[in-house]
DNA sequence: AATGAATGAGTTTTCATTCAT
DNA sequence: TATGAATGAAAACTCATTCAT
């Protein structure tokens, strides 16, 4: 009976409504108490009119999911110079992660919730390892150089990320403050953990 | 121990058999597709019956939180010995939440959706707090010996309690093999992490 | 996440009210208008309680359609006496199907409307051909014999079954009156039809 | 010839294709499963275009159904001579019904259905007994002339028609062939039937 | 005339919870 | 204590219809 398994988003600003919408009620309420007519009356539009965009709640919370992780991803890269040091790169990412942990609560609440609470398309699932690819190349490019410790490169990915999370939040709930001693400390410790 | 939360625990076997019908169908479907229905059918009783238990869905939920949270944190400590140097325990830490995270998964599941999906009551909220406070002891404790770095505590917690969980990710994915190897690296960089 | 592909039914009198509220429901109204509410409100339950009974509304219609059919089957050979002669036998349910269609409207307006409206399961499918087994090996008796036309057996019971409910349909109608002039020469018709 | 019913029947072809649309969707899947939006798809045009052409649904529908019913009716006495013998004039008639219902299938699968599932409207309802008129006329003269059973009309022409029917149906389901010995025995019972 | 987008008013379906036994 | 049955409230989903373009 139905066509295509995604139908074309018709309305760019909607679709960004919805997803906004998505993000918010998930940090508020917990991505399982989202209802269709939450998200609708924050997005601006009748529960109805989802389906214009989405064959089903799945779809729409997938949808929603890659664009986050997308964005996500992409935020973690921002004003990375490849010319400048291991050390100088590593820190603009790790303080990347921390910033988009703070800045995005919201989008980074849902992502994992819902990594969590559904099993993820192959398609989203795909596209969290295809994002992280140059980091990883960055990261063994610093063990060739000898400046990173001779250990599987995703284990000092994981440590990277990990870390950046962990200080976010941190921050986020109150426990340290968001200034230049915070990060300071903060990725200290992860360089410290990572350098040979 | 028991507060009124708990309605009449006169059969703990099923009481535990619930318990554990909530980890497997969180981890297996992710917690907001468990329905008690669900819960019942794998636990092997009525859907009635669980309020013979519980008075609510969510009293069943957060106690079996506690009992899970309970349960983990004291795996954290396990085996502890307080005339051990301060890198000995905090490697047997480490170690121990590794080892909790892998092999009991469905729970760690279980315990990662309940705190991100709800709010949790406040009784469970300061239960969490309550547990770690000996390890943040222990912590201060490394400060005032110069062993560890002088950063806000919670930091270095949440370090030590991040690169553990994410090496054991790491491993539950198959990323990493089980093995000494993992471990020692795993620690050498949770140590140099945090070491002054 | 289900187990059954079809539901115990407990009560046998909740299953009989629903059924006959379908029954009523698409005689007055066609089956296309006919909703869960309004098969619920009929039948004296709560919507939500056809769900205990059945997986879904086309659980239930197929099941309410499997029942009519049977019992229809079953009344077109009410009262046969396999000791006699052809015609009397074959007048018998001759009388047996025009009674059907005039006592029970209302079944048989669910059951021609449903028989359209989707495509049967194939349970119901055979079913049918079942039990019309037995009708034709009495037509198959009397061509041997002789005092039916050589025709396919098919054709011969099409032909009863189908002059039935047209004299059927005119008495309903109101066409014709129901009585023994009707009955009389309608079955004149259809033996003349059928005798070699 | 066109009431108000219809809008604007600008496009010819455009009519005809939706209730092309209209009659293959409710012989594939059931009259009541066709949304608008699957007519307008089938017939190539946007859902809203169907109300360039059509108020309503209903009004849809009711149309597709008068053109249906009459050109059904139309193709009954195709080639039909005033003059020829009554038995040769039945014999086409007959003829004719079986080449319909086998011809357009579809069609009669809508008009069936349509016929049943909602009320006609008095437009429709008056249409068909206006067809049938001459018909019956021809019936009422073969009585005059004794050669017809000396029974009410409608039973006679009901008879002819049910027969016809049953004939078609069983050739369309492959249970009989569809050649000269099915349309012989098919006549020969139906003239059978009715022969005074 | 033609249509893509939007929607209100419904429909089916789900599920935590209650209750009689 | 244990449970099968029942249900109200709310969820997801559908679809005829409207409207701006």
């Amino acid at each position: 009976m139905y066509d295509d398994l995604i139908m074309k988003p018709k309305d760019e600003k909607k679709v960004e409504a919805i997803a906004a919408a998505v993000y918010l009620l998930a940090a508020r309420h917990g991505l399982a108490a989202v209802t269709l007519a939450d998200i609708a009356r924050e997005a601006g539009v009748a529960t109805s009119t989802l389906y214009v965009y989405y064959k089903s709640r799945e779809d729409l919370l997938d949808d929603v999911y890659q664009k986050a992780k997308t964005a996500t991803v992409t935020r973690y890269s921002r004003n990375d110079d490849p010319a400048a040091s291991l050390k100088s790169r590593l820190r603009l990412i790790w303080n990347n992660i921390v910033d988009n942990r703070i800045e995005n609560q919201q989008q980074v609440a849902f992502l994992e919730q819902y990594y969590h609470s559904e099993y993820l398309s192959e398609t989203s699932c795909a596209l969290g390892q295809r994002m992280t690819a140059p980091f990883l190349e960055l990261l063994v490019g610093g063990q060739k150089s000898e400046q990173l410790k001779q250990v599987p490169p995703p284990l000092l990915a994981a440590t990277v990320m990990g870390l950046a999370k962990e200080t976010a939040v941190l921050v986020s709930r109150g426990h340290l403050p968001d200034d230049e001693d915070t990060r300071a400390s903060g990725f200290q410790i992860c360089w410290d953990a990572i350098r040979a």
